[in-house]
DNA sequence: GGGGAGACTAAGCGCTCGCTCAGGTTCGGC
DNA sequence: GCCGAACCTGAGCGAGCGCTTAGTCTCCCC
């Protein structure tokens, strides 16, 4: 268990694979936009303006402002997907990749509180297609953690009466921490990733 | 624990405080409308076209949009604080108060998801006044729920060893239902209850 | 140093937004 | 039968929206 990665906004690392610099900078200010203010009350003045540039030069790296918020998205989704795999993919116990897996991501979603927001609360702003294209990663993401708390159940270290409900669960209380959680808080995206992982292996009846 | 009282948007009775009659169909209309797009992607002239007015009349019950979302918000937070009181209240161990607390919190949520949504998730929207007066009430909230879990760690009914944590985890856990439930979807809203309950008491360690 | 490609801006188009206002309709009190 | 109050509509204002276009600037290749 490493200590959490930063993947705010800010931090131009996490979104390396988008080129060129001047597209990634517009996606970045879009991140920050959108988590302070929601897609729709977000205008595309105020991303360029974010980004240093003029309105117009967003419609050079991108055909409309959806496509924004898709690229985020998928981006963020896919990033989200990795950090379940890799828990899930260690070895050692259900209990041991569970607990790994719910801290890691709570971790992402507390200091990436600003990424995450995005990622989890725009959805519905997306159109069909592209809202469907996620949906297909967010199984992905419901199918990791479900495979480890049936693994956990098969060998009898898990007590799961309704796995997925249980799943379910997990799930939405590691997402709702992009709600509430404030770097200026009282805690550390390191803790509440601890606390987390303790509350979930005690759902999961993990012995 | 009685059954899950509907308290969807189409319920009048949910709303029989806000007089008068044409009052409480376009806030009816606003929940319908902040539920389905969001605050900000509703339009003035999508919640009187919904409540079958011209969009002037919106303007003679309310002063602006932002009010509308102003008083939905207020009067669900002051119904999920009734809910939370009257289970706190009750005569029973921490834990039975705990789980009847859990059941329908959850079953307001997932029954009245239509509210709930506009309650829980459109709080930014609001202005400063108005939200610090929503967030006083959410505090109430907090304290109910962080109250039973105390009262069982002091009886040592539970084991719990973050106390603020946990409870913000219950009620994160809870909330976010809203976000997810379908009517449409495999389970119903007495049946998240349950499991949600259950779930809780294994979180505080209850035995 | 001439020329084309790519990146960017100033200006603004067409549209829809929240909201307003003058005027019509309905209805109880007298 | 008339009046004022309450309620509602049709028309539309000013502003700001997403997005486009014409043109400028900066490179790099030759």
């Amino acid at each position: 268990m490493s200590t959490a990665e930063e993947t705010t906004a800010g931090d131009p690392q996490a979104w390396a694979e988008v080129t060129p610099d001047a597209a990634r900078r517009l996606l970045i200010a879009a991140v920050e936009a959108f988590a302070e203010r929601g897609y729709h009350a977000t205008t595309t003045r105020d991303i360029a303006g974010r980004a240093g540039m003029s309105p117009a030069a967003l419609y050079i790296h991108y055909k409309t402002k959806e496509e924004l918020l898709h690229r985020i998205s998928r981006i963020g989704h896919e990033k989200a997907l990795d950090i379940l795999r890799t828990a899930a993919g260690r070895e050692g116990s259900a209990a041991e990749r569970l607990a790994d897996a719910v801290s890691s991501f709570v971790r992402w979603h507390a200091g990436g509180r600003t990424t995450a927001r995005v990622v989890q609360y725009e959805l519905d702003s997306l159109g069909p297609d592209a809202r469907a294209e996620i949906l297909a990663l967010r199984r992905q993401v419901d199918a990791e953690v479900r495979g480890i708390v049936e693994d956990g159940v098969a060998d009898g270290s898990f007590d799961v009466p309704d796995v997925k409900g249980t799943t379910l669960a997990i799930l939405s209380l590691c997402i709702d921490v992009a709600r509430w959680f404030s770097l200026d808080g009282p805690r550390t995206p390191d803790e509440v990733g601890a606390l987390y992982a303790d509350l979930v292996l005690r759902m999961v009846g993990s012995k």
